[in-house]
DNA sequence: ATAGGGTTAG
């Protein structure tokens, strides 16, 4: 930090020397208030870069800015996150003898706090005695401690506010929240709710959306639902703040439910709505709705929002409509390494690893810098389609050129990448001597490595380790245990299977998703509780008829493909994606669908599994690799 | 006339 305040200091100087020294002629010759009051028109349209300008115009211009030209040029600095001209303007303050008014003191402090300077933030308020009998103060510096997550910092600074005697009020405690969102600090969130309720300021409109957005950033989804029925206005934020919070705690559904919800509340929703609603569709592979979202975006004249192109890219990418997603992608002037990742990643997922190199090299070459989420994109590509040198070499590229440390998320890639072309001890060595510490996920890539290639010893080894990173996670065990049935081991399997006893784990049942005009459906093996349960068992007895006269090995179907059969009966009408999700990929799966596309050759549609897309087209799969 | 806060993508 003290660097930091070094280097700035040498800038302030520098930059000192450059600003015209104010006279009184100069200031009455101009006159300060036509631009105040234009910088405040601007500032008030956000147009922050337009507002700097308009300040060096009237410096030029000989006027001298005044105690009410600073909070506007303060604020355009801080927004902009330009923390030089930020001290520039420190700098004129002074000169002009403005810096003591408070409203310049606490634009300052904000404007360090903004630019992520809030131990400089921290000096300028101890500088002024005046900054501690102002709420205001204490609430910029108490919201720059918490957003750079200082969280001791933040609370100490609370707490002294409450000695003082300092008011406090709505603001003071929003300030206090992104701290509590921070995973362990759940405690302080409940005791800010518990303050909010002692100022008698939970039903302050702006106080309910942060409370809201803390609980679903710590995962309190019912909380979160609770106190969203209770907040007497709901506004935009407040839908944002629902909607985003559920989407990133996972939950797809709900975040299309509230969506319609919102819209039958007659809000309109806003870019921030969509980028949540867009990733809840590529998480269901619901491109319906995704696509009704993309009519909106074109309706509401927000196409040129970056955010909202990168959701769009990624939601086509993950719905397995890699034509839409390329258009999309081509047309953004400014790529940014999300947009690439997105798209790099659709290609990968549908095994077309090869673009998605390409693609990755092309962005290097176009001069974005890559970080870790787009080397795990490229890396899962790699691995996908089998390029085992490629993906090393990227590994090798990742540390030695761009500077990043491979995390667990890498190496799971390439323990897949070594794994699948039968470099099982390679893979092996490389847990051993990678830098992050293995998870799950890496053994697991070990693991899998070792059924297909029917290594039992470092499968168990693999085995031991994963189970001790995620005892849960069922599917290990079945992974295992289908080794052992491979190596005809049956006292393997038993082994398995009074191990899952003893630990009670139950396999979950099977479940699949359909997305059928704007809806999902959601299907669990063995249920009955679709309306249209009756129609689509008679069409899978039907299916499974024709499927015996042509399946000599009696491979059967089971409930938890009834999605599939659901999509089917509904294609003519515009089902296009089967979502199978927790299917086992087994020959049973594959086969299954292979004897349903002869069986319907004229049908069109998509079957997504765990990993991958498969397009089937006139009874013929895209996937090359698919059987 | 002027200050402090909450919601965005891979």
């Amino acid at each position: 930090m003290s660097a930091i305040r070094t280097k700035l200091h040498h800038q302030l100087q520098t930059v000192t020397a450059r600003i015209p020294v104010l006279n009184s002629t100069a200031a009455t010759r101009g006159g300060v208030q036509p631009w105040n009051s234009r910088l405040r028109e601007l500032a008030n349209k956000s147009l922050f870069s337009e507002a700097l300008s308009v300040y060096l115009q009237m410096l030029r211009s000989g006027a001298s800015p005044n105690a009410f030209t600073f909070p506007f040029a303060l604020k355009s600095s801080a927004v902009l996150s330009l923390p030089i001209t930020g001290e520039q303007l420190h700098c004129q303050a002074i000169r002009t003898g403005c810096l003591l008014e408070p409203f310049v003191q606490t634009s300052l402090i904000s404007m360090y706090c903004k630019c992520n300077f809030v131990d400089v933030a921290r000096q300028v308020f101890d500088e002024n005695p005046l900054s501690r009998k102002l709420t205001v103060c204490y609430n910029a510096l108490i919201a720059g401690y918490a957003l750079n997550l200082r969280t001791k910092d933040t609370v100490s600074l609370f707490c002294e506010m409450r000695e003082f005697g300092v008011e406090i009020n709505g603001v003071t405690l929003l300030g206090l929240v992104p701290v509590c969102g921070v995973a362990g600090n759940f405690g302080l969130g409940m005791c800010v709710h518990g303050c909010c309720l002692k100022f008698g300021l939970n039903l302050d409109f702006s106080v309910g959306n942060s409370l809201l957005s803390m609980y679903l950033r710590c995962g309190e989804i019912k909380t979160a639902r609770k106190l969203f029925d209770e907040l007497p206005g709901k506004g935009l934020i407040t839908w944002n703040a629902m909607i985003n919070g559920h989407a990133q705690n996972g939950l797809a559904n709900d975040v299309l439910e509230l969506y319609r919800e919102m819209e039958a509340s007659g809000i309109q929703p806003d870019p921030v709505t969509l980028v949540g609603v867009l990733s809840s569709c590529a998480n269901l592979g619901a491109q319906e709705v995704g696509k009704e979202v993309e009519r909106r975006i074109h309706a509401c004249g927000f196409l040129a929002n970056p955010f909202l192109n990168n959701a769009l890219i990624n939601m086509y990418s993950r719905c397995g409509n890699l034509v839409k997603s390329r258009q999309i992608f081509d047309r953004m002037p400014v790529k940014t390494v999300v947009s690439w990742t997105a798209i790099i990643g659709g290609y990968g997922m549908h095994g077309q690893g090869e673009v998605a190199v390409d693609l990755f090299d092309d962005m290097i070459r176009a001069g974005t810098i890559p970080d870790r989420a787009a080397f795990v994109s490229v890396l899962s590509a790699c691995s996908h389609a089998g390029l085992t040198d490629k993906g090393l070499h990227y590994l090798d590229t990742m540390e030695q050129k761009f500077h990043l440390s491979p995390g667990a998320e890498h190496y799971s890639c390439v323990v897949d990448l070594l794994g699948r072309a039968g470099r099982l001890d390679e893979a092996h060595g490389l847990i051993r001597t990678m830098k992050a510490k293995p998870d799950g996920a890496v053994w697991g890539a070990l693991l899998g490595a070792c059924k297909i290639h029917r290594n039992v010893e470092l499968a168990e080894l693999a085995f031991e380790r994963v189970v001790e990173l995620e005892p849960t996670n069922i599917g290990y065990y079945v992974l295992l245990s289908n080794i052992y049935t491979d190596a005809g081991d049956s006292e393997g399997i038993l082994r398995i299977r009074v191990m899952m006893r003893e630990r009670k784990l139950k396999k979950d049942p099977g479940c699949s998703y359909v997305e059928f005009k704007g809806r999902v459906h959601l299907f669990v093996s063995g249920d009955r509780s679709h309306p249209q349960s009756k129609q689509i068992y008679e069409f899978l007895d039907e299916l499974e008829c024709k499927l015996k006269e042509l399946d000599q090995n009696g491979m059967g179907v089971h409930s938890e493909k009834l999605a599939v059969a659901f999509g089917l009966l509904n294609t003519k009408e515009g089902a296009e994606i089967v979502v199978m999700k927790n299917l086992r990929i087994c020959g049973d799966c594959h086969l299954f669908m292979k004897l349903v596309s002869k069986i319907l050759p004229r049908r069109e549609f998509i079957v997504r599994d765990p990993t991958r897309f498969h397009h089937f087209r006139n009874g013929v799969c895209s996937c090359k690799d698919y059987w």
